[in-house]
DNA sequence: GATGAATGAGTATTCATTCAT
DNA sequence: CATGAATGAATACTCATTCAT
């Protein structure tokens, strides 16, 4: 009957932090954040309300610590603090592993998709990532400063260098903004896919065939 | 003194009606349906909240109506009773066309996007469509018979035909599949850019030169 | 073309008014006053919710002057401007005329009840009828002076000079309440019985055996 | 510190919901279902709306709940299970038995009667007591299989063997009758008098008197 | 007289949040 | 740290009543 270490107590803290975010983000992505009742994610966590509140001061500090988290993940798992370089393997590299963090997160990235379409949501993540030239690709939160516009520089300077691989008439900015159209088009296909699909297997290939 | 005809009555009753459709359909794709209140639509529509409910029996039964009306505008937007065979010219034509409803009907894509987003709802939109193998494009509510899967045959049959002027190696699915994701990438784009692009022009004309 | 003479109108009024109150005292009745909405009054009337209130100041005052109405009908079927003596034959035909009454008009009694029941509605009924000593059957609303305890008093007086007929030990104002329980309970019987009975009928013809 | 156990929990749950629908069965009953607010319920119970909601799903689920539990009550008062045989003793102590329960669940049988007057509800309160031929007596809601009917045998059979014991032309159907409608009316006015009257003690005498 | 569109006060209901234990 | 009873502001919805025509 010991008291219980701070470490011991840290370690359940932490647990449950993980806990209800998990389960939060799993609801909120399948019926909505606003559809998703604290009750609801409780009792699904087999927490209490009042636990919740202990942890987090709100619902909607709730959703913004699960996207910080998620999109933190997210970015890390690209391994930004490289050269800044990509070449052609590192290119179809990364689409794959866009690919892989697609079917990964698949619930974070349902909630993201959701979030951007309302605009006062949009609005606010927009404002988190400047130097995006076109309003493309607008990817979080309050977040911290993230580096998306990072990524997105250098997949523009690999569009611009292909260039010279390409024959003329090649126009970067085009291609860039078709690579992204179709990225985001396989995104949505691919995260409110039920089964998994062995089309999608061949599509992502040809992605990579076209862009590479 | 008199009392109004029914005709005139009719009248008001459809101009309040198409006001209040169109007041609700602008806010639920901007702000979201759960967070556009009644009221709010009832103010911005310069009428009250009671009236609203002359009219339509819930949120609910607003939303269904808006989304019926909008969906049979847009199928009825692609003149479906042809012969079932698209040529070339009539591809490209095709593709205009999908760009024009969507920036015309911008408000009702973003709310279609939105509410596909949340399971239940998805889920009632694919019970109205059979005959759609992957899923792919559910288009509807409660409809009526929506040819959605017609116009996914007409293009799956354009697909397999472009086989002959295609080099060895064309798969139809991959392409058709292809296809249908860059679409989606290109209308998740363009419903969601305020400005317009000349870009956007460009890319639609790239998609073009791909696919038909 | 010429113009309806103020005799026309008349007719036209005093027609719609009773269409109105009929119909109202029908639905009244049968789905209770709260749960009846002017709406479905007016639109089993065939007629407009406007019109209701050219005739009649609110809902409310459209209930009093029903109950008015009745209540006038029902007493004036007692022709009460009588010598104030009951007979044993007068006695069995005031009952009798009680059972037809109660059947020609069970719209109306089924709404007392109804009305009854409610602590606010009773006491003002209550007190519309003074003279009551029991406290037994108060009968209407804010009506004009009526003369149900003049029925009392005559039925009370049967009752008291009834003891000459019968043996000792009985109790005059014993038999008076178990007389009005048991018109009572019949009163209660009679107007939700959906289908003539044949009991009723011996049932009646035994309270005025047992009470002649 | 430490939380309650959920035993306490439990405790104060049910005195809550005790507490909740004992004020909400007064209320009904003195001012009627539907002019009874759930605010005003609230407020006398010294609760908050919300609360409420937290008990019962609805202003009708708690109607429901209500007449559930006083029904129950009320048969588990007349300890039905017995041999089905009513000795005249046994009967006089039914009668004065069911003047008590009249005078202690008053609230009840004013709600009851009340709802009963309302067309939609009484015929889903007949449908619940099936082998009751002439429909009297209906006594409950969607109750589980309540043994009213199994009352009514009873009390069937009792005039009937009563038979033996009084005179030639008695008709067992007709003094049955004649009883339920005494019954009737003498709980119709005890229900709703007010104060003690030592003439009802006497007429109960009566009844029990004429008929045991 | 007659109509029904329009209003808004009132009601039931939901749900994030607080807090005593 | 943990619980769930309790709150109340916000929201959808109803319906008697008004009024321009």
């Amino acid at each position: 009957m010991s008291p219980r270490t701070s470490k011991q107590y840290k370690e359940i803290r932490e647990e449950k932090i993980t806990l209800i975010m998990e389960t939060a983000l799993k609801h909120f992505a399948n019926e909505g954040y606003y559809s998703t009742t604290i009750n609801h994610i409780a009792r699904h966590a087999g927490i209490s309300k009042g636990l919740m509140y202990n942890y987090f001061e709100s619902k909607e500090s709730l959703l913004k610590a699960i996207m910080h988290k998620s999109i933190a993940e997210v970015l890390n798992y690209f391994d930004i603090d490289r050269d800044g370089y990509l070449s052609e393997d590192e290119f179809e590299f990364f689409i794959r592993k866009i690919n892989l963090i697609l079917k990964e997160k698949r619930s974070f990235w349902r909630l993201l998709f959701q979030l951007l379409m309302q605009n006062d949501v949009r609005a606010q993540f927009l404002k988190s990532f400047a130097g995006n030239d076109s309003g493309e690709e607008p990817e979080t939160l309050p977040g911290p400063d993230l580096p998306v516009s990072q990524i997105m520089n250098i997949i523009s300077d690999y569009f611009i260098r292909r260039k010279d691989r390409m024959g003329p008439g090649y126009d970067p900015d085009i291609e860039l903004k078709m690579f992204l159209i179709t990225m985001k088009g396989y995104a949505l296909t691919s995260i409110y896919q039920d089964d998994e699909d062995e089309n999608s297997e061949k599509a992502l290939n040809r992605i990579i065939e076209i862009y590479k």
